[in-house]
DNA sequence: ATGGATTCGTTCAAGACCTA
DNA sequence: TAGGTCTTGAACGAATCCAT
């Protein structure tokens, strides 16, 4: 059965390109915006949405498209940001005003350039952007703030520094073309009439994009998806996510580039900080940290503590801290499932789009194993199909998981 | 100098894309 | 539409950094 599944490309982060405010930034990787409106296709429009695991807050956007009223749940600081500039109206005036005044920027930054402009401290900047690209970018950057102010000082010119993390990873020397964000052998040179025509073309797109209204409305909450407390009496209809999967790819490693240049993270430490406030996070300290983690609860069903021994008695170079490292990942999803019992209204549906992983080959079925915590948590008619084979090692395979509470 | 902490670099096959 | 070329990727060890 599983040989007939195929790639699908049309649900990746590659469809999304295309499909308006979905495309302006991308996340590795990002959830199809096609799945989420087949989910949604024959849901009643009074229906309450929500993502308690937000990202690039594809749901809630395609949620708000449809005219529902949706929540989105993050931890990561620019994640939440984003998310609200993503998915709420700017006014033709707005639009109008920023394109104005982001041509007035470009025609007078120059005289900034070389001169004391502020500059992220992100580990091996060099890396990144050639030293003459840094003082263009720098410069661009001080007279973006002197005009609109910081990103989150001004919800109405949120589409100027999107465009500027456009910008950013644009103009950047990182390699995309892997499983994860690197470097490519030689940094690119960029002089200013690149740097100014890419920044306008990529405003005119993200302006273009914005002119669209969305009916529905969207709120994008600080939330550890683990601690889920009261809504303010709200309950919800449905739930449609795709949680981190159980492997070693971070967020913050994708995100860095956006985020220090954002002043949402301002040294390494923050960064491995944040990942491990994230489930499944492996960056910096995080790793570290689990070391001297231990599982206080018992209650994680059989088949999740025999996969993880499965792991740790493999003879993988780092089984044991990896081991640990999946106990904490499906421990943190049981706490989630549990806590947001508590803002479900009887009789929803939820869907979470999962990936399985291996660790030294052993298999994760990370589908089967968020099913058995739901089944020990109360949750009823649970059920999962593969969605899609995943372009990478040739056992996975990504899954949607729905349940009833 | 050392060793723990932190960040980087990548295989190879499926499938998308292009060309004639 | 056949056949060639290009693009892509949800682990893991190696490499590098950096307090002590």
């Amino acid at each position: 059965m599983i040989s007939t599944i195929q790639q699908r490309s049309d649900y990746t982060f590659k469809a999304n390109r295309s499909l308006g405010r979905h495309g302006w930034l991308r996340l590795t990787p990002a959830y199809g915006v096609k799945l989420v409106e087949k989910l949604l296709a024959n849901v009643d429009r009074e229906a309450i949405v929500i993502d308690p695991f937000s990202g690039t807050a594809t749901t809630a956007l395609v949620a708000a498209e449809l005219g529902h009223q949706a929540f989105s749940f993050d931890i990561n600081p620019f994640l939440i940001w984003l998310g609200n500039a993503k998915c709420r109206n700017y006014s033709e005036h707005c639009l109008i005003d920023i394109r104005k005044q982001v041509k007035q920027v470009l025609k007078e930054y120059k005289i900034l350039i070389g001169g004391d402009n502020w500059t992220p401290k992100i580990f091996h900047i060099e890396r990144w952007w050639s030293s003459d690209t840094i003082k263009i970018l720098s410069a661009l950057r001080t007279a973006l703030v002197n005009q609109f102010g910081e990103p989150e000082d001004n919800d109405d010119y949120n589409l100027v520094w999107i465009a500027f993390c456009r910008l950013i990873i644009e103009s950047s020397s990182a390699a995309f073309n892997h499983i994860s964000m690197s470097f490519k052998e030689t940094v690119d040179e960029h002089d200013c009439e690149y740097i100014d025509e890419l920044f306008l073309s990529i405003v005119e797109l993200i302006l273009m994009s914005a002119q669209q209204n969305i009916c529905g409305s969207v709120q994008v909450v600080k939330v550890d998806a683990r601690h889920i407390t009261e809504l303010d009496g709200i309950k919800i209809d449905k739930a449609i996510t795709s949680p981190p999967y159980p492997n070693r790819i971070s967020y913050i490693r994708e995100l860095r580039p956006y985020m220090y240049w954002t002043k949402f993270l301002n040294e390494a430490k923050e960064a491995g900080e944040l990942d491990w406030l994230a489930i499944g996070g492996t960056w910096g300290i995080a790793t570290s940290r689990l070391n001297s983690w231990q599982l206080e609860d018992e209650t994680l069903p059989d088949e999740i503590l025999a996969t993880v021994n499965t792991i740790k008695i493999s003879d993988g170079k780092n089984a044991s801290i990896l081991a640990v490292y999946v106990l904490k990942y499906f421990y943190d999803m049981h706490l989630h499932l549990s806590s947001l019992r508590s803002i479900l209204k009887d009789g929803c549906e939820l869907h979470y789009i999962v990936g399985n992983s291996t660790f030294f080959g052993n298999m994760v079925d990370t589908a089967a194993l968020l099913s058995e915590s739901m089944r020990v948590l109360g949750y009823s008619k649970i059920s999962y199909e593969i969605v899609r084979k995943r372009n990478c090692n040739k056992s996975l395979y990504e899954y949607c998981i729905s349940a009833t509470w």
